[in-house]
RNA sequence: GCCGGGGUGGCGGAACUGGCAGACGCGCAUGACUUAGGAUCAUGUGGGUUAUCCCGUGAAGGUUCAAGUCCUUUCCCCGGCACCA
């Protein structure tokens, strides 16, 4: 085997850079196909498990180019930001320089995958031509009020000394560091993400080429919940307590009212010594605990009434109602919500049924725990005997009819707070004037530039405040000393929109071209890792929407079809576990190595059999082994049978003339056309796809091709092998295909056609069954009839001994796919 | 607790609208070629077994001639949300 991958995969990476084929032609929109990876934040080196979202997208655009689709399938680099930052800070370097630098690598790493992108289109998030357009957006956003600054309590992270948006908050830590994020009150800029709460959430069910993880993601985000505000008057206090509850079924079983400490209703009371002692002490609970805790509370002295029964319920101040959700008052129903239970039995206070279960045993002295399903209203109410799940929305406009409350929809999400107190980011376009006030800066002064040479060390407030040639500038109305926004922009802002900006990257005069992007949007396959399934995913949706209202686009969904590739882990020597690969675990893979010893094809082959590519894989050094014995033998095969290769398409064999065996040959030739076909257009099966070549292959190799016929029935399956692994394995077939003597390069060749009348067979194999177990499988013509496959069965000798003796009750045959007798 | 996904050999995983469970690969075993084998090739490989037999897709029931696949109950694992009223 002089299998040599090394000057292969060279010379075809030098010669793929000058095919046509491979660079878009915008104007050709007949069948267009916008192939798009998530673009990678250039931190330094990549692993293998890198590799797998870029050579999926690979294999899929090659694919795509040979069916005849006009692909596009750009890169770009999401290069502002905190790492980056942080590096530089650690190396003292300017991040700029840093950033180009890895980008460099990560360029050379694609191309020694034989990844192949339109280069004329890439884009840099941290470059003024680029961070430019992401300032317009913001006074696009600006102008249409979805920009706004509001003093508000924040997340702030310690270590990263900036603030974070909600989706950046995991465990209340810092996503990105792990440290434990404080609260502070803060004036920042926010996106009004809220507004499209609810077209984010119903517009997920138009996403049918979605992964249901990455929706139900979204949707437990966002978290829609339908109820009512209920007004309960005071009785000993003037105004009243408004409350939040999606169950006012249970309206007539309150028993008391759960305030929360920030209350505002609480500033209003004479409060004891004891009280104000215990409004602090929650207050002061910076982090209210996660998981369970005793729920406390103290009675105020006031109460209030239940405007349907007139009941006076006592109102009292608790730890386990929080302000941040509702109204911050619940109205506690012991006997049908558990938290309300179990507070009402540490306090003594009582518990109503008002809806029974189907036996109606339910006492209230002997209660263990809330009933909280559905069952029948028994509360002497209007609704009384009704199904109580069916009383939740008459209660609802009965309480609307007479004033005493009000529908309410409510989303757990909140707005996107974008400003960061940090250098590398793109400045927020704002000016402050001490006579205009706040003013964005004017469109022609755009870009706001990020000055290079600053001292970027973050120390609570964004370095560029330090800038005085940055922050002193003119007021645009009135010209007089003004101070620029030394805040810079989230990243997730500059990503929110690249994908739009791949279609016009040069564009200087304008965002980008508008009839091009809807020509070319929405992306027809986004690949990407799922980690970004709600920050990312949903502020590109959000965008979406904002710029379809603002009339610059006329889709409102982004990525038709989103494919979420599984993590490659690997046993961490250091903890002895299975682990996402990374250097702190020691457990990386380099693909450089990998490279240098098997070649770039052996590495993208692996990757894509490793498993289906959605989940996550182990990966195993000895079945990569197994891949590159697989090129081999295809390199071998060819090579032998290269003198008795004709170029012949399948029209030019004479398959009447051809021994079984080699008929059989041109049979799973078709087939396996099919089949390939099949699992990579249905759903990213690529795994199988491999799978079904391996076999193909194996039928193939041990056989004998003497006649002239029977070589042209190699030819085809020499060919056909060439072509499906083509956009797996694309250096070897290359070379493999000019070997076998053609012109052209493979990937302008079209994938290839089968036909479906040719794999059929002349007999089939017919399993018998008895009592519905497997007894004999029978070989007959396809074209056998029915009485006569049953007859063939049935005296099949396997089969008598099961059935002599015995009455046959019924016989169950199923044209073409199985036999069985039952006795 | 709620929402989503998933449990199949020693391992990664196949199995179309219910129709031969375990494709393909790894590993393992035996053999061949070799001075050698951690290279390559061939054959075998779910378990039990003398078997042409029996058992087998997390568990238990059900529907069906036939269930990994459909229905009911249940256990476990992964992801998201969460004292969310």
């Amino acid at each position: 085997m002089d299998y040599n991958f090394k000057k292969i995969e060279a010379k075809w990476q030098e010669k793929w850079k000058k095919l046509s084929r491979f660079k878009v032609d915008f104007k050709n929109v007949k069948k267009k196909y916008y192939c798009l990876m998530m673009f990678p934040y250039p931190s330094g080196t990549l692993h293998v498990g890198h590799g797998r979202n870029y050579i999926i997208g690979d294999a899929l655009s090659r694919y795509k180019v040979k069916r005849g689709f006009e692909v596009f399938h750009p890169m770009g680099w999401d290069a502002f930001g905190l790492p980056a930052e942080n590096y530089a800070i650690k190396h003292q370097v300017h991040p700029r320089t840093s950033t180009l630098k890895n980008i460099e690598a990560c360029k050379s790493q694609f191309l020694k995958w034989g990844i192949l992108y339109d280069w004329e289109h890439e884009l840099f998030t941290c470059e003024p031509s680029y961070y430019k357009w992401t300032q317009w957006l913001f006074l696009k956003f600006y102008e249409k009020s979805l920009a706004y600054r509001k003093h508000a309590p924040v997340n702030w992270c310690p270590s990263c000394a900036t603030v974070l948006a909600n989706e950046q908050v995991v465990n209340n830590a810092c996503e990105r560091c792990d440290t434990e994020v404080q609260k502070k009150e803060l004036k920042q800029w926010f996106f009004k993400i809220t507004d499209y709460a609810d077209r984010l959430l119903k517009d997920l069910s138009l996403l049918t080429h979605w992964p249901e993880r990455v929706k139900s993601m979204q949707e437990n985000w966002i978290g829609r919940s339908e109820g009512v505000n209920i007004i309960f008057k005071g009785a000993d206090f003037k105004g009243g307590v408004e409350c939040y509850t999606t169950r006012p079924d249970t309206l007539y079983g309150v028993t008391f009212v759960a305030l929360a400490a920030e209350h505002r209703l609480l500033e209003t009371f004479n409060l004891s010594p004891e009280v104000k002692k215990f409004i602090d002490e929650v207050k002061g609970q910076v982090v209210r605990p996660e998981d369970k805790f005793e729920k406390k509370g103290v009675f105020l002295g006031k109460h209030i009434i239940n405007p349907v029964n007139r009941d006076k319920i006592p109102l009292w101040v608790t730890n386990y109602a929080i302000m941040e959700y509702g109204t911050g008052a619940v109205m506690a129903v012991p006997a049908h919500d558990q938290r309300d239970f179990e507070f009402a039995q540490e306090y003594k206070l009582p518990i109503k049924v008002v809806i029974q279960n189907e036996d109606k045993s339910l006492r209230e002295e002997s209660l263990k725990e809330a009933f909280t399903e559905v069952g029948v209203q028994a509360d002497g109410g209007p609704f009384n005997g009704k199904k109580s799940s069916e009383v939740v929305s008459l209660m609802r406009s009965f309480l609307e009819e007479k004033g005493l409350g009000k529908a309410q929809v409510r989303y757990r999400l909140r707005d996107w707070l974008i400003s960061r107190q940090r250098y590398w980011g793109a400045p927020i376009p704002i000016i402050y004037c001490d006579s205009c006030g706040e003013l964005p800066v004017p469109e022609k002064d755009l870009p706001v530039i990020l000055p290079m040479d600053v001292a970027f060390k973050a120390e609570g407030e964004s370095p560029l405040a330090r800038e005085t040639s940055f922050v002193n500038t003119k007021c645009p109305q009135c010209h007089k000393q003004a101070r620029r926004e030394t805040d810079t922009m989230d990243t997730f802002v500059d990503s929110s929109w690249y994908y739009l900006r791949y279609l016009s990257a040069h564009e200087d005069k304008k965002i980008f071209d508008s009839e091009r992007v809807n020509q070319w949007l929405p992306v027809d396959q986004y690949i990407g890792g799922v980690e970004h399934a709600i920050l990312h995913l949903l502020y590109s949706r959000f965008f979406t929407k904002a710029l379809y209202d603002c009339g610059l686009i006329h889709f409102q969904e982004p990525f038709q079809n989103l494919f979420t590739q599984g993590m490659i882990c690997k046993k961490s020597p250091n903890t002895g576990k299975l682990e996402k690969m990374s250097k702190s675990k020691g457990n990386v893979v380099s693909p450089d190595e990998l490279i240098e010893k098997y070649g770039a094809d052996t590495e993208r082959l692996y990757t894509i059999f490793i498993g289906p590519p959605e989940k996550d894989a182990e990966w195993n050094d000895d079945a990569v082994a197994g891949c590159f014995r697989f090129i081999g033998r295809i390199w071998d095969f060819v090579l032998e049978h290269k003198n008795s290769y004709i170029d012949v398409s399948f029209k030019d064999i004479k398959d009447d003339v051809l021994n079984p065996d080699v008929k059989n040959v041109l049979r799973l030739t078709h087939k396996v056309i099919q089949d390939v076909t099949n699992s990579l257009e249905d759903q990213f099966h690529f795994n199988t796809a491999v799978s079904k070549i391996m076999e193909y292959s194996n039928e193939i190799r041990g056989l004998e091709y003497k006649t002239q016929e029977d070589c042209k029935v190699l030819s085809c399956a020499l060919s056909t092998l060439l072509q499906l692994l083509s956009p797996l394995i694309p250096h070897v077939t290359e070379e493999l295909w000019e070997i076998l003597g053609h012109k052209k390069s493979i990937f302008e060749t079209p994938w290839p056609e089968y036909d479906k009348e040719k794999i059929q067979t002349d007999t089939i194999t017919i399993p018998v069954q008895v009592n519905g177990k497997l007894r004999v499988t029978l070989e007959v013509a396809a074209s056998i009839n029915q009485e006569d496959l049953k007859k063939a069965a049935l005296e099949h000798p396997r089969i008598q001994p099961f059935i002599v003796g015995k009455s046959i009750k019924k016989v169950i045959v199923v044209p073409k796919r199985l036999i069985n007798v039952v006795v």
